[in-house]
DNA sequence: ATGGTTGGTTACCAA
């Protein structure tokens, strides 16, 4: 099986990439972040015809908004409302083969890396917080559990191009490393990306729009996460950051990672 | 220290 998690920065401008991405690799099922659509505006038809023929999808008007694509049914479908907003940052569903899936997209957090004047990033460190004691309070890590998404921080020196110049920039400050590192140890949730690529080597999921050239400046972040449960470690099959996507045309500034787990 | 780009919405906000 393989599943990709995607910011794809609105859906509605992105059905292009989502079609040459599927023509590619193909993938059982896609998490998708930021679709920027309310439910009546999502474009189910195209993704249908991409043979997703099991979408479902959680939006809102302007922001925020998660879906998951599946060439399989989808059952048990829920969405949280962490920190007790309905804010369309969460839909979890079970597939055929048992495996449960959580899409999250966790708060950016702002600019200003201070809960006390930033109400964002007090939100961000809140959503985290209760990720931590969620799973461990509503489900069991026996059970094989995929949680995938854009959680908005780059936890290891090497998941950012520059530790030191990033450790004031909300998404490396010590605080969301320390609240991120938490939330994983308190479920035992495996990073499945990592877990491919040594901690001692470079991995980014996401480039700034902002640079002149992306690509040569590679000033890049791994915000976007595949963690698995125990019993899928040693199912995991590989795991690519597709960066070509980034580079094709009006992308989003996240990249894909898929994983490939044996079923 | 500053500014750079994009999307959704419709005058800025969020990323």
């Amino acid at each position: 099986m393989r599943l990709v998690t995607w910011n794809i920065n609105s859906v509605r401008q992105r059905l292009h990439l989502i079609q040459e991405f599927t023509d590619l690799y193909n993938p059982d099922v896609i998490c998708l972040q930021e679709t920027k659509a309310q439910n009546t505006d999502f474009p189910i038809k195209e993704i249908r015809a991409m043979g997703y023929d099991h979408t479902e999808i959680h939006g809102m008007k302007s922001y925020n908004g998660v879906a998951i694509l599946s060439r399989h049914k989808l059952d048990n479908l829920h969405s949280h409302e962490w920190v007790g907003k309905k804010d369309c940052r969460h839909l979890s569903a079970t597939l055929p083969n048992g495996i449960e899936v959580h899409n999250f997209y966790v708060p950016a957090g702002g600019d200003i890396p201070d809960r006390t004047v930033n109400d964002k990033f007090d939100h961000k460190l809140d959503f985290v917080d209760e990720m931590a004691s969620w799973f461990p309070a509503n489900k069991k890590n026996s059970d094989p559990m995929i949680l995938v998404g854009d959680l908005n921080i780059a936890p290891l020196e090497n998941d950012v191009w520059s530790h030191k110049q990033l450790l004031k920039i909300v998404s490396h400050t010590p605080i969301e490393v320390e609240k991120l590192n938490n939330a994983q140890q308190a479920f035992g949730w495996v990073d499945a990306m990592r877990h491919f690529v040594p901690d001692e080597e470079r991995l980014y999921s996401w480039w700034s729009y902002r640079a002149r050239d992306w690509r040569k400046a590679n000033k890049g972040r791994r915000l976007d996460h595949i963690w698995v449960t125990p019993p899928l470690k040693e199912k995991l099959v590989s795991m690519d950051v597709v960066k070509d996507a980034r580079g094709w045309e009006k992308p989003s500034d996240h990249a894909p990672a898929m994983i490939e787990i044996k079923d």
